[in-house]
DNA sequence: CGTGTATGTTGACAGTGTCAATATCAGATA
DNA sequence: TATCTGATATTGACACTGTCAACATACACG
């Protein structure tokens, strides 16, 4: 990654660590997560991202952010949540979901780590913080004007669209942390049916039809 | 657990340590969570835990065994959600489904880190650990008997109830993670309305009749 | 009693996050 | 080109952490 610029001394060495950071945190977990042997493994002296993060919380923070545009890119790529028109909508609705879930089932702790509110608080006026306390609502607002869309083309029941982007929400959140968990399991299934099908239960109940 | 010996020296120092983890899981977050400490605000030397933990990591498997036994009282003491007739069966279930949440968001930290694979493996052999991996299907099959009497009872929608079950159970622990989270907003919504609204609208799309 | 064993303590060690002081080098200024 | 400047990286230090080994204590049972 970023193999052209090699600025300064080391090379964007902020990225580095970030992604070194994900890795880490996708392998050995958040507790075992150590800053000086991040920046050994990077090839740097152990206090080196401290010119880039003010400690480590701020390095974390840096990966959450990193985190959600890696899973916003990935539900872009499945074929989007937005922008859509005649029953091409159910289908693209479906994989946005399927991908966002995907997401979740491939880097589970990222993903867990992203959401849960397991480290310290943000730290205030950091400003990245600060943005992502802000996806949240945003990414409920796009949601929320998707069902609009299928509400319009009749094929999502009538209600309040922020209401069912909630539920939306919830669910496909539920699915991620269930089916990322690698400790559960669910009987027979693999966590590929249990997302099938959940979220085929999920598209019937916003549904017009009964079935 | 094990509350009648009251053994040796200390006094059922086990349990003590755990509560006490788990109080500092919920203070502090996982991150700052230091074996030290707590036994320092216990009152016993920093070698003490190593006398009934084999290391840390067998400690935080406790703590999560024991945030799951809360869970189950949480729910049970809310009405619990098996053995019903009649129409007390949707409200029980409701109320045992907004327990679930209400634990979540009362104590978030502790339901985060005992879903969330952030940690280490779990220990092999460790029993409490094995033991862990069986609740959830356990929960499942609960659920799925619930269902199976809602159905009965014509308040549920024919399919299969192993398959609702996880609908509902992907939707709770999606509506515990985001409620429970204090950095996510939604809107102008509080928690306590977004579950409320959500849980209605799974029990609707759970239901026979169609609105 | 005395003895064994579970329980708790003390001391030590490597590894951690973080601060202060120092060294290095890219690029602007002259 | 020569020099200065500031961002970038290194070294050294400190308190703290998890964990191991050796030692001390106090209960349970013969």
């Amino acid at each position: 990654m970023t193999d052209d610029k090699l600025p300064y001394h080391h090379g964007d060495l902020r990225e580095v660590l970030v992604n070194r950071a994900i890795d880490q945190v996708e392998q050995d977990g958040l507790t075992k997560l150590s800053l000086r042997k991040i920046a050994a493994d990077v090839g740097v002296s152990h206090n080196a991202p401290y010119m880039h993060f003010a400690n480590k919380d701020a390095l974390l923070v840096a990966v959450v952010a990193e985190g959600f545009a890696l899973l916003r890119a990935a539900i872009a790529e499945a074929g989007g949540t937005e922008e859509l028109r005649a029953e091409d909508w159910q289908r693209h609705v479906k994989a946005g979901f399927a991908a966002y879930v995907h997401f979740a089932r491939l880097r589970p702790r990222l993903y867990a780590f992203m959401h849960q509110p397991l480290g310290a608080a943000p730290t205030q006026g950091d400003g990245t913080a600060d943005a992502l306390q802000q996806a949240g609502p945003a990414a409920l607002t796009r949601l929320a004007g998707t069902l609009a869309t299928g509400q319009r083309l009749g094929l999502v029941r009538s209600g309040d669209p922020s209401a069912q982007a909630l539920w939306v929400w919830a669910t496909l959140h539920g699915l991620a942390g269930l089916t990322g968990n690698a400790r559960q399991s669910f009987g027979e299934r693999t966590p590929d049916q249990v997302t099938d099908e959940v979220l085929d239960q999920l598209l019937d109940g916003l549904s017009t039809s009964t079935s």
